[in-house]
RNA sequence: GUGGCCAUAGUUCAGUCGGUUAGAACGCCAGGUUGUGGCCCUGGAGGUCGUGGGUUCAAAUCCCACUGGUCACCCCA
């Protein structure tokens, strides 16, 4: 019987986590200088909470959840993204009642059963942000500028912004309603999944990727035509904001995101670095949300970012992070010196300094082949002769130079 | 959920028209005159050829199914 990870899961293993860190110390960097606070909430929620924000006739809430029941019945979902459960902890704790303005960030697993592809993956981890609280489109293009910035300090410039606004409450059912008009006259032509979306979902319409679709519907008005005054402000400000800001974007009139939850901005980041599975990053505005899910009344902006897509642009750019390497491997030349060598790293790690040595019995050339494998800074090499004469050899690995120090004060050596 | 391609040492891959003890490179282990890594040299370990069935005197090789991977559709991060 051999076991093996779910399908569509990964595991990260010690020579990919190192790149893992460097991208997420980078990140959580970011979040800190735009003040954001980490919220860390269950990777599991009450399966209503993910149908009612994402919304119930989304791909994702209807064939792509975790969905299970525990033991006592209850319908359980394993989380397919981060503002639902953001929300709702924002909702629970009363955050707004003590702060205007909340921002915080996530990052951690998300889970969609798909079919797994490049970029893909059934268990895949995200990291956003939401700022809640604030109706501004300052605060849609802080969010905007944020996500670039990560981007930027990681060194991936391939990308494009594309923005649009989806209207609110008022404007966006007129227009559904007008879009619905004009695609009915042409259903027959669309194909089965579009013929599908036009009652539901018409919007979606126009961001298929069928080449037929796209020339049928080539013509057909878009929603920032059907904006009222209050949206086609904001979003005129937004995009004057980024423009203030050196922000290259592209408006998309077509551009739908795949969650319901949506208003006025949304917005995607795409790679041309990346397969099929392009979008780097995606977020928008969620002004009913909090309210839907039975808070108060209040205006949001989030996004959302894979990890795993990140760090297939940092892989494929070769990108070498930091990696984890012992200060000094002390070797012992003969059985005599173990004990000593044992009990000397012990005690060097306690003062905080990163020693290593063999635990295999190892000859001293095995020794120091691992301390070179290792990648140690330092190698000392201690013998009946040296603790006789408590005096030893440190060789620098790096230049190859060596000097004699007192084996009474290595500790000092390192800690000054 | 649908389709294409793929599955041989730890890894990346060879393997002829089906033919006898399945190879290479890298990695790993041990040595290279009795105490110093990286390069080099020598030797060694390591594979029920994804699983199950079929065809055949004979299957890593041909056929079928399953499982997994991968890429695309779809969808999205």
């Amino acid at each position: 019987m051999n076991y093996r990870s779910i399908k569509g899961t990964k595991d990260i293993l010690p020579s990919e986590t190192p790149l893992w860190q460097y991208a997420e110390q980078i990140i959580r960097d970011v979040f800190r200088q735009f003040n954001y606070k980490e919220i860390r909430t269950p990777v599991f929620e009450t399966t209503a909470l993910f149908a009612r924000s994402i919304g119930e006739l989304t791909d994702i809430v209807g064939k792509e959840m975790y969905t299970f029941q525990d033991r006592s019945g209850d319908s359980i979902t394993l989380r397919p993204e981060g503002t639902a459960s953001a929300l709702r902890a924002y909702i629970q704790n009363n955050l707004g009642e003590s702060l205007p303005l909340s921002k915080v960030y996530y990052i951690g697993p998300m889970f969609r059963q798909e079919r797994p592809q490049a970029g893909r993956l059934r268990q895949f981890h995200q990291f956003g942000a939401e700022a809640i609280g604030s109706p501004t489109a300052e605060t849609d293009v802080e969010i905007i500028a944020m996500t670039l910035e990560i981007y930027k300090r990681l060194g991936i410039t391939n990308y494009t912004l594309q923005i649009n606004s989806v209207g609110d409450e008022e404007c966006r059912p007129r227009y559904k309603e007008v879009l619905r008009n004009e695609l009915l006259k042409i259903a027959d032509k669309l194909s089965g999944e579009s013929q599908k979306r036009i009652e539901q979902n018409p919007m979606r319409v126009l961001d298929s990727k069928d080449e037929n679709d796209k020339a049928l519907t080539a013509g057909m008005p878009l929603i920032t035509d059907y904006l009222n005054d209050e949206c086609q402000a904001h979003f005129e400000r937004v995009k004057s904001l980024l423009s203030a800001y050196s922000i290259p974007f592209t408006v998309n009139g077509r551009l739908v995101r795949g969650l319901d939850y949506y208003t006025k901005t949304a917005f995607e980041i795409t790679s041309t670095e990346l397969g099929s599975q392009d979008a780097l990053a995606g977020g928008g505005r969620y002004d009913l949300l909090v309210k839907e899910l039975g808070g108060k009344q209040t205006p949001g902006v989030g996004f959302a970012a894979g990890m795993e897509r990140l760090m297939m642009i940092l892989e494929k750019k070769g990108f070498q992070p930091p990696v984890q390497r012992p200060t000094v491997f002390l070797a012992a030349a003969d059985d005599k010196a173990r004990d000593w060598v044992l009990k000397t790293t012990m005690m060097l790690r306690t003062k905080g300094i990163a020693a290593e040595c063999d635990l295999l019995s190892r000859s001293l050339k095995s020794q120091m082949k691992e301390a070179d494998r290792q990648q140690a800074k330092y190698s000392l090499v201690v013998g009946s002769m040296e603790l006789e004469t408590g005096s030893a050899v440190l060789k620098n690995l790096t230049d190859h130079s060596q000097q004699q120090i007192q084996l009474g004060t290595i500790e000092q050596f390192f800690t000054r």
